[in-house]
RNA sequence: GCUCCCUUCGUCUAGUGGUCUAGGACACCACCCUCUCACGGUGGGUACGCGGAUUCGAAUUCCGCAGGGAGCGCCA
């Protein structure tokens, strides 16, 4: 009997930006098989583009992955520190004569890659200074600057069952040899990846396919290295709404932590991220630990999805009414605070999301409506002049009495004393509600008025109907 | 241009040769509920890109076509 192998997935994001949401898709897909499996999720940032790189960039990632709850075992790794070993692999290569150093041109290369577009034809190396590894034939001066390539099969295939598409294949005279080091003594990305992927052991590369086309190149790396080849799983990119590529010009948002600014809960774009593109049948909603043991890799869906930002929405209501409350007070009292209110003031936050729960899209949304909780808020002009009539008057009198004389203040009493009293004066008991709200929130829209009076407390409601009898 | 990938309601998807007059969800519309705003309930319409082939039978298999996407850098 043999051990399974222990699940090794990675996140392997390169810092030149936010946190992009498909891109945490795919750390969601990578995180969520290592659980599956009881494996290990790694953080790997590719930062060897040091023009485009970032610390600031860096933290997003991190903050964009804490706030998303994707917690990694392993890393961060960065590939900045590790120059050495992919230098040292490299070596190693050349001495195995399955690489080589290359001294031709960028003028050169231009020239080749401009004559080959004009024939119609791919445009790739011609392997020129594969001739050197000849020693008959004599190498440039000792100061001439070369770059290091890897010499790859000229005849064959590649193939490999990726787990999303299946067997994929392609002709290694398809392939040129490409550079695995540069100039500056630097390492490329194919390069990084493959010597990451095979010293971290990873066993599955969960990626983006547009890396689809990088992969033969990467597997005939490996192979050269002597390196188990991973399972891939290509998975499918996300559009935008208008069916292009997604970004911030069709109105979608990209940047993860835009989300949380805008309101949504993690558990909320998790779920949604977690069904764009992989399915469990017809269930829609997941727990967290619902996406740890039902995610797997043969139901994740190969065509490209679109961006839907209104399901997105219903999933954020959906969890806002039925998470638990101290979950989403965290991310709600954020939202408060961002209002610049003092927390301490009001009531308490499960109290509030209990009563608006049902009424919000967004916890944003959420918190600009519950600003009355901390704030006196002194109704605009015309309402009063609409809903607080002469008639009205002696009722909210009367309300302000019997409330004042009423100790157990939760719903039911209250309510049944809002009954009465409209009852009493021959109202309606809407007639006589919505004054009472424009009195209590400064506005025609609240949870329900008993609720509201409940939340709010005896000594502020009784101050607010004061000042109108 | 070359190589590779993809194609079910507007959108996310179920579907792995018969149970599909194609199911669910979001969105939309109508009605009900109702103190505001909502929640909820009930009902409704809309989809297998096209053309061949295999088969008794195809959304499901194969081949073309069309459309879309990605890659072809001393970017990642």
């Amino acid at each position: 009997m043999t051990t399974a192998k222990e699940v090794r997935t990675r996140f392997a994001p390169s810092p030149t930006g936010y946190l992009h949401v498909g891109s945490a898709r795919t750390a969601l897909y990578s995180y969520l098989y290592a659980r599956k499996h009881k494996g290990i999720f790694i953080l790997r940032i590719e930062d060897t583009d040091l023009e485009r790189s970032t610390q600031e960039s860096v933290q997003a990632i991190l903050d964009g992955m804490e706030w998303l709850g994707l917690n990694y075992d392993e890393g961060p790794f960065y590939q900045t520190h590790r120059f050495d070993r992919y230098k040292a692999v490299a070596q190693e290569l050349l001495a195995q004569k399955k690489a080589y150093k290359c001294y031709c041109s960028k003028e050169r290369l231009e020239e080749l890659r401009n004559q080959q577009m004009a024939n119609k034809a791919k445009p790739r190396y011609d392997g020129l200074c594969r001739k050197f590894m000849n020693l008959s034939e004599k190498s440039p001066a000792e100061n001439t600057p070369f770059v290091i390539r890897f010499l790859n099969p000229d005849d064959g295939e590649v193939i490999f069952d990726d787990a999303v598409h299946g067997k994929t294949v392609f002709r290694n005279n398809e392939l040129d040899d490409l550079i695995i080091i540069r100039s500056d003594g630097s390492p490329t990305y194919n390069f990084t990846v493959v010597v990451d992927d095979w010293e971290m052991k990873i066993t599955h590369v969960i990626r983006g396919d547009d890396h689809l086309n990088n992969t033969p190149r990467q597997i005939n790396i490996l192979k050269a290295l002597g390196a188990d080849i991973p399972v891939y799983a290509h998975i499918p990119m996300i559009l935008g709404s208008d069916g292009k590529k997604l970004s911030k010009r069709d109105g979608t948002t990209v940047s993860v932590m835009q989300y949380k600014e805008e309101g949504y809960l993690p558990h909320a774009l998790l779920n949604y991220l977690v069904r764009l593109g992989w399915s469990h049948g017809d269930q829609e909603i997941f727990t967290l630990q619902e996406m740890e043991s039902l995610f797997n890799l043969d139901h994740i869906n190969k065509a490209a999805a679109s961006f839907n930002t209104s399901k997105l929405i219903w999933l954020n209501q959906h969890f806002i009414k039925t998470d638990a409350l101290s979950d989403t007070a965290r991310e709600f009292g954020w939202h408060l605070s961002k209002l610049g209110i003092d927390l301490s003031t009001g009531p308490l936050l499960t109290d509030i999301i209990d009563i608006q729960k049902e009424r919000a899209k967004t916890l944003k949304e959420m918190a600009e409506r519950s600003v009355f909780f901390y704030r006196d808020i002194q109704p605009p002009e015309a309402l009063i002049q609409k809903h607080i009539t002469e008639n009205i008057k002696p009722a909210i009198k009367d309300l302000h009495g019997e409330l004042e004389k009423l100790d157990d203040f939760s719903d039911e009493p209250i309510h049944a004393i809002l009954n009465s009293i409209a009852e009493k004066h021959g109202l309606k008991l809407g007639d006589l509600a919505q004054p009472v709200r424009v009195i209590l929130t400064g506005g025609t829209v609240s949870p329900p008025l008993q609720s509201t009076i409940r939340v709010l407390g005896k000594i502020p409601v009784i101050q607010k109907l004061s000042k109108f009898v």
